[in-house]
DNA sequence: CTGGGGACGGGGCCC
DNA sequence: AGGGCCCCGTCCCCA
């Protein structure tokens, strides 16, 4: 299925895992340690819950939804267990994930060591961040220096609100603010929800299908999906090749037929550096085992 | 297994 | 707001 850009996604990222705020275990394996963490900020003075999720080197096969890469670092004592942030204004200062693109900096455990469901996460966090989800309120924080005060603090885009720790955004993005700042328009045929009301009437078409081919009885969501349809059965073929004598009825066919011609090919295997034409292509060559670690 | 064509889906953009 | 078109993409099939 094409990406879709309106539609909300249900990624694992985003979801909140409510069974883990019950889980007694999630709790014996990752430092969940609750503190009031005053904003000091004089725009922001409000009072938030913050929890700051670890990923603990003894327990490997802990990690969660729940649990972003991040860890609270003393400078001094690089090695020692995270441990709670206190509430005093000179608690631990934390490094953001994308202070130095690599998680587990100062970390217990290296990146390369990460099981690769580890490392996936890793890497939606940082899509996650790419997309604009997360943003840190200042460049000093962007840069994951800890600043001269607790003024520095991560902000959600969407509420306002600010956290101390990048953590602490994310877990707030994922369980309160998605849903709450957001109101989404859901199909009453499926599960799909959109950003717009338009994109939800564009969707609905494709359930009940109103454009009707009069040779066939084959039904489409739009006129124009159709028209490509009847060229099916007239055998027209708008969408000449400017390099052969080969005509196509789908522009998008063209398109891809134009690669053939290419002598640059755009899909590069990361194993075997192998070139396709198409993605689908390369797709299938990895899926059929060149690229093990990919 | 690979390469390519056919058919089609869905969001964005423009009018 | 809605239609037309574009672009990007997927799935299926076949040589």
């Amino acid at each position: 299925m094409p990406r879709s850009f309106l539609v909300k996604k249900h990624l694992p990222y985003k979801k909140p895992n409510y069974g883990m705020l019950d889980s007694k275990e999630h709790e014996l394996h990752v430092s969940l340690p609750e503190s009031p963490c005053s904003v000091s900020s004089p725009q922001q003075s409000t009072l938030f819950w913050e929890t700051e999720p670890c990923l603990m080197a003894s327990t490997p096969n802990t990690l969660t939804q729940m649990d972003f890469f991040h860890t609270p670092v003393s400078k001094t004592q690089p090695s020692q267990t995270p441990s709670v942030p206190s509430e005093s204004p000179e608690r631990e200062h934390t490094f953001p994930v994308q202070a130095a693109f690599h998680p587990f900096r100062d970390s217990h455990k290296p990146l390369d060591t990460l099981r690769p469901a580890d490392l996936q996460q890793f890497h939606q966090m940082q899509e996650l961040r790419v997309a604009g989800e997360l943003v840190p309120s200042s460049p000093a924080t962007l840069l994951g220096i800890p600043g001269p005060s607790s003024q520095e603090r991560f902000e959600c885009f969407d509420c306002h609100k600010a956290y101390f720790t990048f953590s602490g955004l994310a877990k707030h993005r994922q369980l309160h603010c998605e849903w709450q700042c957001h109101k989404f328009f859901s199909c009453k045929y499926c599960d799909k929800e959109y950003v717009s009301l338009g994109a939800l009437k564009m969707h609905i078409r494709t359930h009940t299908l109103p454009c009707v081919c009069k040779l066939c009885g084959k039904a489409f969501s739009r006129p124009w999906l159709l028209q490509g349809h009847i060229r099916t059965h007239t055998g027209e073929k708008p969408f000449s090749c400017p390099h052969c004598s080969r005509a196509f009825a789908d522009r998008s066919n063209l398109r891809a037929h134009l690669q053939t011609h290419s002598d640059i090919k755009k899909y590069q295997c990361r194993s075997c550096s192998k070139t396709f034409s198409r993605i689908s292509l390369l797709s299938k060559h990895e899926e059929a085992g060149c690229c093990p670690m990919s």
